[in-house]
RNA sequence: CGGGGAGUGGCGCAGUUCGGUAGCGCAUUCGCUUUGGGAGCGAAGGGUCGCAGGUUCAAAUCCUGUCUCCCCGACCA
């Protein structure tokens, strides 16, 4: 049998291309860094970013677009901002091309007087904007959010984990007090959580950066971390209390109810088409990519199986009915009725593209009233009645979605450890995976297991630890353990 | 920017050591047979061998220059 993925354990970044390229999701663009997404990678993101707009909605937030262009002057003024992104921004410098013998240049005469910025995020000219719209206590909160595109001029890439143009989304949030802002800060580390767990089916660590790895000009930055097959650890969503340090840099004041006048308090928060790339990673086996239920743009496919022009009709009027049963409870449902491709091509399409359940039919089926179905995630196949096949499709799509975060969950648990020595830490490392360990607040300490190991602080977690100890290096006192791993 | 690898029909590659005028698999098109795990046979179409110079009777192959992509690092969502 022809086998087009290589194996996981052999060589993990090739296996994770050849899932993206088997599923069809994605492509490198001829522009270095950049990524064509194709239409089943869309599909996927679309139905991603609908689940997350509804969770959006529902607390509270509504949609805006904000200019693609900043001009160069906004990015100078917050301090620490313009430090983090300015070694990553395309400039625009020109306004216009001009003939010349054997193609185009740059006319020198349409020279920028001030350039522009592609934005490698949007807080600066969203802030420009705020200002104006904020004078009074009764103009808060603000609560938006924008889908948009952005562009960081990365050294290198890989595809939708880090590419030089990415889709994602971003919030942005204006408030009369710090405590609403700190609220929405976790509120929206909620609902990314919610979503990789419920959604993605991906478990993950909620926590709050150390300074070092903080969001240019946040005050804090809190985290989702998720664990991949090859044991290292992924940022899947950031959630940003900005203080007032935006509000500050724009000049954003509002009069509050006692008269005074004040600098409002900001958060921004997003999460990107980085989030298909953990969930390749998460799911996906050798034989391609498994998307759980939930997000599947198609959740079951149906495989006409026949011999001759007559059979193919009997076995599609027997099919087409099942599909009609399956769309009356909202499941997303496929008759894969291609004539050109032989049933165990269709098989193994669809088991590389990850739709969750396959249901066959053949003759053999019709003469028992029975159909053949299969699971993506454990490749387990079963013959079922064709009675109440609805219903059975349904509770087993919800049973996938179940086991496939469980599974995970195991997963990123079993790859935990907690380590009390540097030397310990040193040897587990080696293996992946999450490890826990006291480590002194200092930027020096962690900048040397970073060097020395590799391994970064994911996060300081939100779940409670009242275990205090030494650091792990200079032996200092530890208020708690804090999770590190290799990350991407 | 450092280290490694690669540019040859749409895709994946062989051919380069030792120059002789381009080949294989997949895909595509047509025909017939097939269809319960990536179909078989027959026929056909498709490439100025990344680009630019040079050596030579002759260059995918040798020399010089140059561009691009991929992987591993540094940087980062």
């Amino acid at each position: 049998m022809a086998k087009h993925i290589t194996n996981r354990k052999d060589d993990y970044s090739q296996w994770y291309l050849d899932i993206i390229k088997e599923a069809k999701l994605a492509e490198h663009s001829p522009v270095r860094g950049c990524m064509v997404i194709r239409p089943n990678g869309f599909a996927l993101w679309e139905n991603m970013k609908g689940v997350l707009d509804g969770m959006f909605k529902d607390t509270g937030h509504e949609n805006a677009y904000f200019p693609l262009f900043i001009p160069k002057s906004f990015l100078s003024k917050e301090a620490q901002h313009v430090e983090g992104f300015a070694k990553e921004c395309a400039v625009v410098t020109h306004s216009r091309l001009k003939s010349v013998e054997g193609g185009v240049e740059v006319d020198p005469e349409s020279k920028l007087d001030e350039e522009l910025i592609v934005r490698p995020t949007s807080e600066t000219i969203i802030w420009d904007a705020y200002r104006n719209w904020i004078q009074s206590y009764r103009d808060l909160p603000i609560l938006i959010n924008q889908w948009a595109n952005v562009v960081r001029w990365e050294m290198r890439t890989r595809l939708f984990l880090r590419t030089m143009e990415f889709l994602w989304q971003e919030g942005h949030t204006a408030h009369a007090t710090e405590e609403e802002a700190v609220a929405e800060t976790k509120q929206m580390l909620e609902v990314y959580r919610k979503f990789a767990e419920d959604y993605m089916a991906m478990p993950v660590i909620t926590g709050v950066k150390t300074a070092s790895e903080r969001f240019a000009g946040a005050i804090d930055t809190y985290c989702i971390e998720a664990m991949m097959q090859d044991g290292k650890a992924l940022q899947a969503g950031t959630s940003h209390f900005l203080g007032q340090n935006f509000a500050k840099a724009f000049d954003v004041k509002f009069q509050d109810q006692d008269g005074e006048h004040k600098h409002v308090w900001a958060t921004s928060w997003g999460v990107s088409t980085r989030l298909i790339g953990g969930l390749i990673m998460t799911h996906s086996d050798d034989n391609g990519l498994v998307i759980p239920p939930k997000l599947a743009p198609t959740q079951v496919v149906i495989v006409p199986i026949y011999r001759g022009d007559e059979q193919r009709e009997t076995v599609l009027e027997y099919a087409k009915p099942i599909k009609k049963e399956l769309e009356a409870k909202n499941i997303r449902v496929s008759l894969d009725d291609r004539d050109n491709q032989k049933p165990g091509f269709k098989f193994a399409e669809h088991e590389a593209k990850g739709t969750p359940l396959r249901i066959a039919v053949g003759p053999r089926d019709i003469e028992n009233n029975n159909l053949e179905l299969a699971r993506r995630d454990t490749l387990e196949k079963n013959i079922v009645s064709r009675e109440g096949i609805a219903d059975r499709v349904e509770e087993l799509l919800s049973t996938i979605q179940n086991e496939l975060f469980d599974r995970a969950k195991k997963r990123t648990d079993d790859s935990t450890r907690e380590v009390e020595s540097y030397e310990e830490f040193k040897k587990e490392i080696e293996d992946g995976g999450f490890i826990y360990a006291h480590w002194d607040g200092t930027d020096e300490t962690e900048q040397k297991i970073k060097e020395e190991t590799k391994a970064t602080i994911r996060c300081i977690p939100l779940a409670p630890d009242d275990k205090t100890g030494k650091c792990m290096v200079t032996g200092k006192p530890s208020e708690r353990k804090v999770l590190f791993a290799r990350a991407y």
